[in-house]
DNA sequence: TTGACAATTTAAAACGTTTAAGTTGTGCGT
DNA sequence: ACGCACAACTTAAACGTTTTAAATTGTCAA
């Protein structure tokens, strides 16, 4: 059987309190006795029980993360940072990937609802906000970038509506009109704010807004196969095309490499993510870059300040910005200009 | 305040006794009185208290697993079979990433040692047996692919040395000679049996084991692509390169490309591991195939094993097979003969 | 009416820790 | 010599469950 705390005691020959104190409180006992303690703890292999501190001072010091996906290369980086942020305020955390199923977002939620960590950060916008049947609004949640819950629970997140215009306003600088746009999963409210965005950018710079030219991706890459096939069999293929996401860029360019169309030369596209899916492809793809990193450690510092009863605000929105690379060159015609 | 089996049982009129039994252990209760516990805890919003629960039951039904990193893709199908195991057989899972660190490695053992989970599925070879100082190795722990610990401890993992072999006599039978091979981490076991595999099948072939000819490209883009440069400034460059993991081979693939070499006519490439990395690279990259989803539920199953005090096989091989997509090609000599 | 027996239910202990409140002992000022 | 402050330690309760062993019912046969 594992030492306990009583073992270590009387070994030491104190009583338990004093030998708790000694190990997790070291000012409060004497010199000689909290060595005496040290050294019964480290003879006899002792280790805490966890789960029965937490049962007692009503804490886990655990957080949960719950990510759509691991295999998008999205969110990587985004758990990494919140996994720092949360390593070094003290916190553990759990890691749970949804799948984006009702099944396991109620599977881990019961984590929260049952006492086992402390919050939750949420970065999975859900098929769906009426389905997700999530822990209580009223426990510590943050969610990132997709909003599930209603105000006040607070959200991290980014205009996606700039993360549109700025990608639709520097095709058009270089002279594209005929911009396509390649749309995300319809379930998740940050792919239908960047198809919005897509369309009101483009009105605000007076372009035709055909509807031809925007399709449904639905956030994969054969959505976006089968999406930039058919942008190119229209009698007037685009000249341009926005992604609402780095991965559906990349397989759409895909297709116009297998079909021997050149990019940038004959065709222009731009992502958004910032993912380094489009670092290592050919050509790399300029994209809109979003700050995974300082999402993460705002959600986190969030989070933490929710459980220790502090105000915060509820709702931070950080900027996005360009990153150019190599798949988007002038239209012809602004060349020749 | 939270309301406790207390409240439940205050409201359905029964005691606290009859309360947990009628929520955990429905049988062992007459009907009514199941039904009158139930609307209460229904009618209260009561939630179980998972950590009082496991302090009391000495069990909570988490495993913890330790993968080296997140942004690598070989892993995220592993974590993902091995989560879906996990929930099949009623655990939940906690999913650390160690960064390959000491500090995180320690930082999630933790965990299993202070009985906050389990058992533990380590994946991460780790940069050095020795420097690795985790949990007890008599508690319940499974490792998959790299071996930290020394038997008994079980493993699931594949004959390295017959992913080189396969590599290697693939490209030897397309009538490549100069073979070269990039190593992986020199501190992960399997990336060292990759290496020796290579020199063994080489030599098997009566091959020319060339020093030169073996770059360390330590796991990682950047490695390889160092790699792959010094290996093209050779004066006499090879035909075909067996990189020990895929995004290895992407990286020298790209070195090729910027140089205006064409892959697989002036060289072959083979790469290991089967991920997705290989599959939308142009050219798709030949592999060898690791059964990642097998390995995971292999794993799961011997660690449940081992958590219920069962006999286990201590040492499990899968075999790997050849993934052929278009990165290899016979030699120039091979077509004209 | 009584005892035996099964079907339910309950009281109380246990899991391993933390901590409020209480006890002891020492030194110090008066 | 007395009381007092203070440090050091201990006792005991508490956290919210589960479960053993015991108690309470009701039923039925003798």
């Amino acid at each position: 059987m594992r030492p306990t705390l009583a073992d270590v005691a009387k070994l030491a020959g104190v009583s338990v309190a004093t030998a708790s104190r000694a190990l997790s409180n070291p000012d409060l006992v004497a010199d000689g006795t909290r060595r005496a303690v040290r050294d019964a703890a480290a003879s006899c292999g002792y280790k805490i029980n966890l789960v029965a501190r937490s049962l007692r001072i009503q804490r886990t010091d655990t957080l949960l993360v719950l990510a759509p996906c691991i295999d998008n290369s999205f969110y990587p980086g985004l758990v990494h940072s919140i996994e720092h942020a949360a390593l070094a305020m003290g916190y553990a955390i759990i890691v749970g990937f949804t799948n984006k199923t009702d099944k396991y977002r109620e599977a881990y939620g019961e984590l929260l609802s049952a006492g086992r960590v402390d919050g939750m950060v949420v970065m999975d916008g859900g098929s769906g906000v009426d389905r997700f049947t999530g822990p209580r609004p009223d426990l510590p949640i943050v969610q990132v970038f997709d909003q599930i819950y209603e105000s006040p629970v607070p959200v991290v997140r980014i205009d996606e509506q700039q993360v549109a215009d700025l990608a639709v306003r520097h095709l058009a600088s270089m002279g594209h009109r005929r911009i396509a746009h390649i749309a995300g999963a319809t379930d998740a409210p940050s792919a239908r704010q960047r198809r919005n965005g897509y369309t009101a950018a483009m009105a605000r710079l007076g372009l035709p807004v055909d509807d031809h030219l925007v399709r449904n991706g639905h956030g994969h890459r054969e959505g976006a196969v089968e999406a930039m096939k058919e942008l190119l069999d229209l009698p007037q293929a685009p000249t341009a095309v926005f992604c609402a996401s780095d991965s559906m860029a990349c397989a759409a360019m895909d297709v116009c490499r297998d079909r021997g169309i050149h990019v940038p030369g004959d065709i222009s596209f731009i992502g958004a993510d910032g993912t380094c899916d489009g670092e290592h492809v050919y050509p790399s793809l300029t994209t809109v870059d979003v700050p995974r990193a300082e999402a993460g450690v705002l959600a986190v510092e969030k989070l933490v300040g929710l459980i220790r009863g502090q105000a915060v605000a509820s709702d931070t929105m950080l900027p996005v910005e360009l990153k150019l690379r190599g798949s988007c060159a002038p239209t012809r015609t602004a060349v020749a200009a």
